[in-house]
DNA sequence: ATTTTGGTTCTTTTTTTTGAGAACTAAAAA
DNA sequence: TTTTTAGTTCTCAAAAAAAAGAACCAAAAT
């Protein structure tokens, strides 16, 4: 008899200071070229103090569309950004950022500078000589590119050493 | 009575090696975020034996309108990565990539991932104790951004070494 | 068996980006 | 003084990106 009303909004409640912190994130996310919804979805999952969200909650919050919502979420879920999970019992997934393989996406993020350093490295290997400083700013570029690159695992040890 | 020929190619001449190059690093500027005009104006300036181009050098080379190329070098100047030199009793203006100043740019990203770290301070402080898991987790990240900063001017001076 | 839920997929519209082309301009050259 | 050079700026069209909305669908609930 009673139908649940469809319209209900599911939005999550965010204080004013919140919604700044996902509109900032979300610029954030924009600039290093993740659409405008795909990003607020992600900063959103970010801030919000319940960390895992239904589909609708993300919607009604964001007020996306049903199309713009699907789309954003599996775009993220493909480039491991987001997850989700479920409780039994219900069917609904409840997505969440999946903040905690920072450090595999901190590798990801070194591995595309290696795959530039091969670039750049084939640039170098066809240069005249004539362009000597060039050339060598370049050589520079691709050692320090390498150097950062097989220092990385030194660093987290370091770093790691340094939370104790 | 001789008149320059207008439509005359000033084009540089590339091997296949080279285009291939270009359009390569081009892609690669292009998904971090430059149009893809300015991506290749960028690529040729990084692949061309001549280090230094003249607008139509560059606009012959790579096929664009006199606008597209204004517009990007401009781009390109406002950004720090292309500059020009001049030679005297030439009005023309050789464009170049601003390789050498490498050590800056990667201050200035460094300089970027301190501004996240701020943001996500900001983010982690107001959030609730419930959620300790994803707090910790991103108080990691914030921690890692920090020390990897901090090291930075260390890494310089053990790469340089390394160089010796 | 039919309705509802929790989405997905397809089609369209809106908005933004990109770049062409023509008109324009200041300085230098003829 | 007029023309040429070396671009710049303005207007517009094409193309691509983003997102809305409606139709659709499989599994679960009624």
């Amino acid at each position: 008899m009673f139908r649940k009303d469809t319209n209900m909004s599911e939005g999550v409640q965010l204080t004013d200071q919140q919604k700044r912190l996902i509109e900032q994130l979300g610029v954030y996310y924009e600039k290093s070229g993740t659409p405008p919804a795909h990003a607020r979805i992600l900063a959103l999952l970010t801030v919000s103090p319940q960390t895992e969200l239904t589909f609708d909650q993300i919607r009604d919050t964001l007020q996306l569309s049903k199309s713009a919502t699907s789309n954003a979420i599996n775009m993220l879920m493909n480039t491991e950004k987001v997850d989700y999970i479920t409780k039994t019992g219900d069917r609904k997934r409840y997505f969440k950022n999946k903040i905690g393989t920072w450090r595999e996406e901190m590798q990801n993020s070194f591995h595309k500078i290696t795959k530039v350093s091969d670039l750049l490295e084939e640039v170098l290997e066809q240069r005249p000589p004539e362009t000597a400083k060039y050339n060598n700013d370049l050589k520079d570029i691709i050692s320090f590119m390498r150097f950062i690159n097989k220092e990385l695992p030194e660093m987290y040890k370091k770093w790691e050493k340094s939370k104790e």
